[in-house]
Parts: C-alpha cells; structure tokens; sequence
DNA sequence: GAGGCATTTGAGTGATCGATCAAATTATCT
DNA sequence: AGATAATTTGATCGATCACTCAAATGCCTC
C-alpha cells in the first residue's frame, strides 16, 4: 500500500523554496517562480516580460539586474526544473512505495494528476518548452536533454532495481527512455483532445507491456496477480 | 519486400499543391504553404506575419484578404494539415507494405526519416502546434485533435487488419492511441537530445511489445520469424 | 554616521508585433 | 468596351515587445 500520497504537480513547485540559507532578497526566487509558472501556463514565447513583472511584483530593472535576458531567465528556470527533479518528482514514488515498477506507474500517475487538476490544459513544462524553444540555442537545448536524461536515469535505476522481474535482455536503457517517450506522448494528446482517456489508454499499453515482460522474466509467469488471460504462454 | 519508397515527411508537402482545379490565383496557397512551413520551423508565435509577407512575396492587404486574423491563418493550416493525412502520411506506408503491423513501422520510420533530414530539430508540426497553442481557443485545440483521432483510426484500421496475429481481447483502439503516443514523445525526446538514439530507442520498445503481443495471440509464437529469446515462452 | 555596494525604481528606448484601409490593379462577365 | 467584383499594393496604425539606464533607496561594515 502507498506510504505517503505525494504532493500534486501542480503544487509541489512551492516547496522547493526553502530549501537554501534564504539568501537575502526573495526577489530573484519570486521572478524565477514566476516566470516558472507562466511559462508552464502559456510557453515561453507567449509570456511577456512585463507580465512576469507584473504578475510578480517587481520592476523592469530588478529583473534584468538578477537576469540579463529573458533567454537567461529561461536558462535559470530550466536550472531550477533539474535541481528540483530529484525531491519533487523521483522522490515521493519512492516514497510511495517500494515496488519498483510501481514506482514507474506512481510517475504516471501523479502526471495523470497535474493534467486532471487543470483539465488537461498544462503538460510537463520541460517538454513544453523542449518542443517551443528547443532548438533556438544550444545551451538551452542541453538543459532540456538534461532534464530529460536525469528523469530517464532516475526510472533506470527503478528498473535496475527489478532485477529479473525483467527477462535479463531487456534494453532497461531503452525501456526508461521509452516511458519517458510515453509519458510526454500521452499528455500531449490528454491536452489535445481535452481529456484522459488517450493518457490512460497509454498507461494501460505500457502496463500491458510491463506484464507481457514480466510473464516472460525468469522469475515467471507468476510473480505478478492479476495477469491478463493474454499475457499467458501458449494454451 | 516494399512497394515504393514514400516521399519524406520534408519534401512531401508539395506534392499536394496540384489536387485541386487550380483555382485561381496561387497566392492563397503560397501564403498557406508559407506559412504552413514557418510555423512547423519556428512555431506559431515565433513566426511573425511580416515574415510570412516576405518569404511568400505577398504584402500585407493580400495575406489579410484571404484569411483575417494569423488565427484564421493557422486554422487554415490545420485544415490543410487533414487534408493531407491520408494522401501524405498513411497511405505512402499501405503503398510500402501490405502487412499491416508493419505498416505501423513503417509509418514510424517515415517520421524517423524527417529528423534526419532535418538533424533533429523539426518534429510533428501538428505536436508542436498541440503544445504550443493547444488551449488557446477551442476551435483549434479541435482541429488539432481532429488530426490526431484521424491519425491514430488510420493505425486502428492498421490494427484490425492485423487480425488475429494480435490476442483477441487487445484493445485496439487502446493501442492505437499508444502508437501515436509512442511517435510523438519519441520526436520530442530526439529533438531533445539532438539525436536519433532515444528515438531508435523507443521504436525498438514498441516493437518488443508487438512481438510480445503476437507471441501471445492464438496465431501462436511463431507466426513472426525473428523473435528475441526473451519473447520466449517459459523455458 | 559615513562610505560602499547591492538592489530597486520607473520612465523611456527603438524595434517589431498583428492588423487596417483607401487606392490601384487585375480578372470576370455582360 | 464597360461594369462589377476580386485581388493587390504599401503606407501606416496603436500596442506591445525585450530591454536600458540614471537616479533613488536600502543594507552592511567600519
């Protein structure tokens, strides 16, 4: 059974604010937030400076005396989304639970929660902005591949850590790029057809695949319950 | 063995030009293939109107005769956008091959095909779009979401020529909708990383899945040639 | 309390945004 | 040819864009 219901996506942003000695303003933490939080709501082409100005309090030149562009204000919040990855989303799977694998589909479904809290308007905000200004400068490029690589190397790890739930040639590098892959893929299409059921249709596949992986894992046919009459070896 | 070579996803735009009995002018088209290619470059607020003007050699008055607003123009693009899925993007791949379940990947490779002319850093305009401007007003997150249900019924059809090579009780359209899910996070995450690798890495995944999936349908475990031992039932 | 540094104020920069419109031109039809 | 409609021209609109900067204010040390 689950041993803490992790914090929302969707409110888990906030927490992260203490964590460092309070260095003096709160300013530049107050910019960074929100301009976190408009660019996860509207892109970051669609966000004007002057809103995040607004919207956070400050005037024009405070913001350009912690940021020199608005460019490096998209470097420090991609900055922050990689500090931020480990406490706000690996963890709380795993405190969850202790299942492995359930902690792959924990993943899935606090994503499937930040989607039902907005009515599937906001997706992840790194593939959003890996799609929008992806390719407009190399740095940035590298800290959205960053993101990305770190979310896949924290499920490789999951996956390591099922041992031979897995049949011992499973590409685990792959397969946790790969739920990544479906994770993005299905919340794009949550967003575009306004609600759940393609997300949950792909949860579904790639729970579907996780028991036909591990129906044919040495640890056999029977290490899970409730295996669907499909996933049997030949009648 | 296949049929014909599809077009790639690049070059294939234009072969859609001459469908229609010319009407007139051919500047209405070139504004839409103009801005039809800015937008999957750049994306849509990126793409300013006076670029459009400039790149399709159409002043302003012109641009606004035809349509009233860059919305208008985008919601014109999306339509083109239906248009062209079945001419463009399915049927290439019922031309390549006539077993259904490769046409899957075959569609798959054509996208593959389009990142690698590109060097990664164009995905699926209508993903991009998706993310971009998804929620902006409701007609076009519908004409967004019409390009998608088409998309993933033409892989369903796909699915249900398959038969009985997939186990009975699959959920095709489940999986239908997983297959487009699996193509756009795969295109994000190569964008990403600047690289086809998770891209490989996440069509070689779903491919382990339909194998697994035809090991376990009453056709049986050897209606494939070359299945991974690990598809293996129970030694 | 004086000096020095970090921070904040907020008016203002030129550039570009999407969009407008009257006039000129071209096409279509009688 | 003449009338009517469709299309094109291109200057121009106000709004907003990202951004600058000199001056004012706060904060800390000595």
């Amino acid at each position: 059974m689950p041993k803490d219901p992790p914090a929302s996506p969707e409110t888990a942003l906030e927490g992260a604010s203490a964590a460092e000695p309070a260095p003096a303003s709160g300013t530049k933490d107050r910019i960074l937030e929100t301009a976190m939080r408009l660019f996860h709501e509207q892109g970051y082409n669609a966000t004007g400076i002057s809103t995040i100005l607004r919207e956070a309090k400050v005037n024009a030149g405070s913001l350009y005396h912690f940021y020199g562009s608005k460019e490096a204000l998209l470097v420090g919040v991609l900055q922050r989304y990689v500090e931020m990855l480990r406490p706000i989303v690996l963890e709380p799977q795993e405190q969850a639970t202790d299942d492995p694998i359930e902690r792959v589909f924990a993943l899935l479904a606090w994503y499937r929660m930040g989607l039902e809290i907005t009515g599937c308007t906001m997706g992840c905000p790194i593939g959003n902005l890996a799609i929008e200004v992806g390719d407009s400068h190399p740095n940035i490029r590298e800290l959205i591949d960053l993101n990305f690589r770190n979310w896949s190397r924290g499920v490789r790890q999951w996956l390591d850590d099922a041992g031979d739930r897995l049949p011992p040639d499973t590409d685990r590098e792959a397969l946790s790029h790969f739920i990544l892959t479906v994770m993005e893929g299905a919340v794009m299409q949550a967003r575009a057809s306004g609600d759940l059921v393609p997300y949950d249709a792909s949860v579904a596949q790639l729970r579907s695949y996780f028991d036909l992986l591990e129906t044919a894992a040495p640890g056999g046919a029977r290490s899970r319950a409730k295996v669907s009459a499909r996933t049997e070896p030949l009648q």
